[in-house]
DNA sequence: CCCCAGTCCTGCGGGC
DNA sequence: TGCCCGCAGGACTGGG
């Protein structure tokens, strides 16, 4: 389920390709129903081929390649979506791939086939995205606009941080372990929280993410999730809460409970993030020291 | 406007 | 053992 730290992760994967000039760019005869792929196949074809790679970005949970003219290719992998320099895992699963002048390929890997490669004009993509359907990014949002941009739902927080209006890159794996960095029960209402918790919902926020992008993200059970060299993540064997239910909390040993949010399961502990307990996360003030 | 439920898609695991 | 159903959760849509 690539969120920011997978996706910045792919991102860094494939900076090499910046100043490479593409040499094709085709859907691959794939078994599966065939994913979105837009424009058609000769139009695509036409505007990528012979131009030169100037930036690859992020956008919330989307790569950018950005081609010398002004097009840019989305690549969104959604639920299950790769972006490999190495060999795929399976050729059942390739949807796309793209040949550079050096010879490397990048491919679009995609085994649910939720996701989409995408290629828009500068104005296609302003038109896209800067209407205000993708917030500020989660790692570049500063603590008063997070605050600001969140306070006035009133929806749970756990609820409020999946919508990427508010705040673009969190999915539901880093939510719930934000939350629980942060010490704040996910059902408590965004108009509920006071100052003191959005201080620490930020930087839990950051902390967290920072943290899964130093890890290379998060590679879970069913091994989907791989980096742009078909290697996987690390940051699983850090995660507190999510897919833990039952098991103890790190930090105080209460089992994690799982609940379900917006149709989503969320994970969290009872304890440590329990309604009115954030006092918990607090400094202890000095009369008390023994 | 705000929010929620339903949809897409495939593979896996639980239950019988 | 084998089959079937439900679940996983990205982003979008339709409706209340």
């Amino acid at each position: 389920m690539p969120e920011l730290p997978e996706v910045e992760t792919m991102r860094r994967g494939i900076l090499s390709i910046v100043g490479k000039r593409i040499t094709a760019a085709e859907r691959v005869p794939c078994p599966r129903k065939p994913i979105l792929v837009a424009p058609g196949p000769a139009a695509f074809r036409k505007r990528t081929v012979g131009r030169k790679v100037t930036a690859v970005d992020r956008l919330g949970k989307r790569v950018v390649v950005r081609l010398e003219g002004g097009d840019s290719i989305i690549l969104e992998p959604r639920m299950t979506g790769l972006v490999l320099l190495a060999d795929p895992p399976t050729t059942e699963h390739l949807r796309f791939r793209f040949e550079f002048d050096d010879g490397r390929n990048v491919y679009y890997w995609d085994r649910r086939g939720l996701g989409s490669v995408r290629l828009y004009s500068e104005k296609e993509l302003a038109q896209r995205y800067d209407d205000g359907t993708l917030g500020p990014d989660a790692l570049a949002v500063e603590r008063a606009a997070f605050e600001t941009r969140l306070k006035p739902s009133r929806r749970e927080i756990k609820v409020a941080l999946l919508d990427q209006r508010a705040v673009a890159g969190i999915g539901n794996l880093y939510a719930s372990e934000i939350l629980h960095a942060a010490f704040i029960d996910p059902r408590r209402r965004c108009t509920r929280l006071k100052s003191d918790d959005w201080d620490r919902l930020f930087a839990a926020m950051r902390d967290v993410l920072l943290t899964a992008v130093k890890y290379e993200g998060s590679t879970l059970s069913d091994g989907t999730y791989r980096n742009a060299l078909n290697k996987a993540g690390g940051y699983q064997n850090q995660h507190r809460v999510y897919d833990r239910e039952k098991s103890p909390c790190g930090t105080c040993t209460t089992p994690i409970v799982r609940i379900v949010q917006a149709q989503r399961a969320t994970f969290y502990c009872p304890t440590c993030q329990g309604r009115g307990k954030q006092s918990f996360a607090k400094p202890i003030s000095g009369k008390r020291k023994k």
